[in-house]
DNA sequence: CTGTTAGCGCCTTCAA
DNA sequence: TTGAAGGCGCTAACAG
């Protein structure tokens, strides 16, 4: 079975290709009903499907955005990928997901933007700041002319919208909760690569143990990677401290997980020994044992926000040009069972 | 920034875009060295990033493969997309990920199929019985005669290559383990869709049962779908139950988790009062608690040899023809803290 | 060893 | 309202 052409078509209906092209492009119908019917009919009945790479070299729109995150096994964006995949049904694009946290990448961030370029309308990016440095977005951004929007990171400059959740109130929140259940000597992982995320729920820590006058202690607070392993290599660190805390914010719920494994292995037990809590509220953290408190970010908000806003510009340029969002979602907490009061 | 084309680039390094795009283009470079040179000077001087849409337009060849999983948010497939994507570093080729757990999917299986086909090469199904029926499948491979290797899945007709696990033996090895731990009354959660992998499970389990001369009721099976949502149901509804099994096999490591989950909260500890197993032995098994026993995959050597498999049918179709290989991987248990002694 | 040329399938002016 | 023709960027015959 050779595959249909527009050409097969048009003659099959008897008509020219150029009015088969205007009637299935979708663009401003200029022909008779009754051409057009024929025209659906045939299609319909040959089971013709567009050749996307013609139709891309043409018109240079490939109705492909690319979505690149840090890590696709990251349960948080796991979750943006769900919600965005379901979302993008509801469209005319479709998407490509990049994952960089592969080791072996041999091509770098640059290289692979370049090769992207003709081939996408826009690009979504979750995190991903070891792999894509704000340089190599922003010259990518300047040169091609391609929407961009950032979820959970921002640029610097201003220039390229994104979608973030407010970690200060994030962290407050948590703290708070811990403080009342009794809780002082409070620890803190915080991501090691420093992302704008993790720079400001690390200063807001920072602050709010200022603020309440609670032990301010480097062995309180270690960078970490974003995998459970690292969590387990951090519970490890805390253990052989002279003395543990008596709640642990974990930089994220997989972090919190390895924390919590640590723990348990060395039997101190959460959280009636020690409470951990983490960040995103993944799918996981109900189902964790203990089941895990969690800020949550409402990824399914966020990602829709961000589909949102790439595609107004890329269907409405004139309209969004220079704006620029900023949107920032406000997290709530999830109380669960890995917190509880502070031993006294 | 204009786009570079081939042109531009010949244009600058004075010879005919013949020539350059057979250096470029990696086929049998029929050139003088010192040309071969210059052009590889002038394309990485001018930035040149060829245009993949007019490449697979003229070729029919678009370096790109589909993978196609029921859920991307389900922890197995996500374990073999990411070592695919690393895998696939190495290769030319690229990867578009498809899931298709979405309810709100407009576009049904064979039309998407029909889509893909112009923009592929071949394509890998992992699991996705509910989406993609064999006939879709079937019909797509003779149509368009593009490869396509299953993953988990054997299609009916022998002409598919296809990786799978034995699943006899897993399902043997843990139901032996349990028994020498004293458990006799052993409960099973099966994938309610009984796809093959399900249903050689479910055989081989009743068949131990008779061998063994265990409890055979219909309480102690139960089908499931393949979330952690539906492993808490069957939790729930076993806990409903006169009398509850001192062991479970779950479907999956997800499905595991929930049972876990609720038993928990109805205060029945695993291990000590019920154990309980899954399959696949995800990442998070490790990291539960109790840590899960599991009977392991090998996603990894599954994934490698499936997209292994993929890529010798699309670039040495003659070889490969009529081999429609089936690879058996054999798994392994791992044994953890969520399976112990049977209370008598 | 290198250049000229003819499309791949589609969209889009321009002309009828 | 419709048709004819040109070309998007690239590769692969075929000449030279």
């Amino acid at each position: 079975m050779a595959t249909i052409t527009l050409t097969d078509l048009a003659k099959k209906a008897r008509v020219s290709l150029a009015t088969a092209s205007r009637v299935l492009s979708g663009g401003p119908i200029r022909c008779s009903e009754r051409t057009r019917q024929r025209i659906l009919r045939t299609a319909r009945q040959l089971n013709y499907v567009p050749n996307f790479s013609a139709r891309t070299l043409r018109t240079g729109k490939s109705y492909n955005i690319a979505v690149i995150a840090y890590d696709i096994t990251d349960a948080f964006a796991v979750e943006c990928v769900r919600t965005m995949e379901a979302y993008l049904e509801e469209t005319p694009y479709r998407a490509t997901w990049i994952s960089c946290a592969n080791k072996t990448r041999s091509r770098d961030g640059r290289q692979m933007l370049q090769e992207l370029a003709l081939s996408i309308d826009g690009m979504i990016v979750i995190a991903a700041e070891n792999y894509l440095s704000d340089t190599d977005l922003l010259r990518f951004w300047a040169a091609e002319k391609k929407p961009i929007v950032t979820v959970i990171r921002r640029l610097r400059g201003d220039l390229i919208p994104s979608v973030r959740m407010n970690n200060d109130i994030g962290m407050r929140r948590l703290l708070d909760h811990l403080i009342e259940l009794g809780h002082r000597r409070i620890a803190l992982t915080y991501n090691r690569y420093m992302h704008p995320s993790a720079s400001q729920r690390y200063r807001t820590y920072r602050k709010y143990v200022a603020e309440h006058d609670l032990p301010d202690e480097k062995a309180l607070q270690l960078p970490v990677d974003i995998t459970m392993e690292d969590g387990y290599r951090a519970g490890e660190l805390m253990l052989k401290t002279k003395k543990l805390p008596t709640a642990v914010v974990a930089f994220n719920d997989l972090g919190a997980f390895g924390i919590i494994q640590a723990f348990g292995e060395e039997g101190v037990r959460v959280p009636q020994e020690v409470s951990v809590a983490g960040f995103d509220d993944i799918r996981m953290a109900r189902f964790y044992n203990p089941s895990l408190t969690s800020v949550a970010a409402d990824y399914e908000k966020m990602a829709k926000l961000a589909l949102d806003t790439l595609l107004a510009m890329i269907d409405r340029p004139d309209e969004s040009a220079g704006l620029a969002a900023d949107i920032i979602i406000q997290p709530k907490l999830v109380l669960r069972n890995s917190t509880g009061r502070a031993r006294v």
